[in-house]
DNA sequence: GCCGCTAAGTTATCGCTGCTAACTTAGCGG
DNA sequence: CCGCTAAGTTAGCAGCGATAACTTAGCGGC
């Protein structure tokens, strides 16, 4: 036994390629049962696909680049998702809802590709060509189109998509960490606790807008407390 | 040069606890500078101690164990930080809102504490303790106690408060833990990016209690556009 | 037919990591 | 002043990411 039994047969002249994609298939099956990204080792990797390692810095400068290459894959997957969830949804209102619960559903069960793609610092901090890259992900743009659809039907008040975008991905992605991060705690299953903070934070949104925009607490508790009186 | 210029001296014979509360403090220094814990090396923290490293191993158990002890002592800061910011106010609904802002503010101003505290997997998994501890936590105490004061008051339906405190807690961590992440995007300042998350979760909870607790999102934008109707 | 060139992959190694075994030293109780 | 133990030390293991230097396979040109 001097090699690996494993050992792939090398790969023919033109195409190094298809080691790549090898190795980033392996890295994610490896990521998917392993708590951090530094559980998974280069060795690891290379065993997987049968290679040494020094084989992979011939297509990833370095294990970063190999994560991140596993990121994107992740990205597109989340993406698919949302979207097989929510185009047979006709109105954007109850759309953004089925992309949310898409969303944490894809989060729950891939926890640790999630975490990898959203819970990690980005290696280039503060790069402008960073933000560009998440505000042109496919998952954000077609949440964002959808939000614009909702200003368009009269439930958010018309304006810059964006910021409400921000601010409802905040939610999706608080629940979805949470439930990921204390998987202990009573959250029940993902819709019955996924739910009521997606729809909570749309109804807030266009509520808010509602009373002016940003309404003070004391406003807002005039504004409950005359609701219940003319509804009690 | 045969040994560290700033070794510490030999503590004396019953005090071994005052190294122990040096090494957290070190550590977590060490921590706020770094982006993982896994770049914060036992070797580094010795040094910055002035201890060669299997000192460390004679108070912790294992570096996971000194993690936790600075996990520990930062949930006691964040919930002396919400303290600080909520005990003025009188309003249970402002308070929830100051409470908030001051989570998110804390998180923001420690993002590697905050990270290392609320995105790692949890080392033991599914432990039962693991639950009763983030339950107990101050911070979490304080902000149900909230929770409970704003359906004494009408805020919210009256009933159990678990739920709705964690749901209020996603919404806080979503904004925080993006804006930690992705700190790239256009988030504007603490106050501007994460008062209307809060707000839109509180008042969120708050409207779908009018509407029965659990509004389909077509009850939902039927209500929104008589609403505007007779407003409009 | 074979020779050079390069793509594809190897072996060996460096400095670093968490961690442990085995040893040393300081200081208190009897 | 002697034993015992708390409080450290030195030396070293296995595994990590990464690199330098080497080998081998296969295609194009002559």
């Amino acid at each position: 036994m001097t090699q690996t039994p494993t050992r792939r047969k090398r790969a023919s002249r033109g195409s190094g390629e298809q080691l790549r994609d090898e190795i980033v298939a392996a890295t994610k099956d490896l990521l998917a049962e392993s708590a951090n990204s530094d559980a998974v080792s280069i060795r690891l990797v290379a065993d997987a696909v049968g290679v040494t390692p020094p084989s992979i810095y011939l297509h990833f400068a370095d294990k970063d680049a190999l994560i991140e290459a596993v990121v994107s894959a992740v990205f597109a997957e989340l993406d698919a998702a949302m979207v097989a969830a929510g185009d047979a949804v006709e109105h954007p209102f109850a759309k953004l809802r089925a992309y949310g619960l898409a969303y944490v559903r894809f989060a729950v069960e891939h926890p640790e590709h999630y975490r990898l793609a959203t819970m990690e610092r980005c290696a280039v901090e503060g790069s402008p060509s960073e933000m560009d890259m998440v505000l042109a992900d496919a998952a954000f743009v077609h949440f964002m189109a959808t939000v614009r659809g909702c200003m368009d039907v009269g439930v958010f008040e018309p304006g810059d998509p964006l910021p409400i975008t921000l601010q409802l991905w905040s939610a999706a992605h608080g629940i979805a960490s949470l439930m990921i991060a204390k998987p202990y705690l009573p959250w029940g299953d993902i819709e019955s606790a996924a739910d009521p903070v997606l729809c909570a934070a749309a109804l807030g949104r266009a509520t808010a807008d509602l009373l002016g925009g940003h309404p003070t607490p004391e406003e807002t508790v005039a504004w409950l407390a005359a609701q219940r009186a003319t509804r009690g």
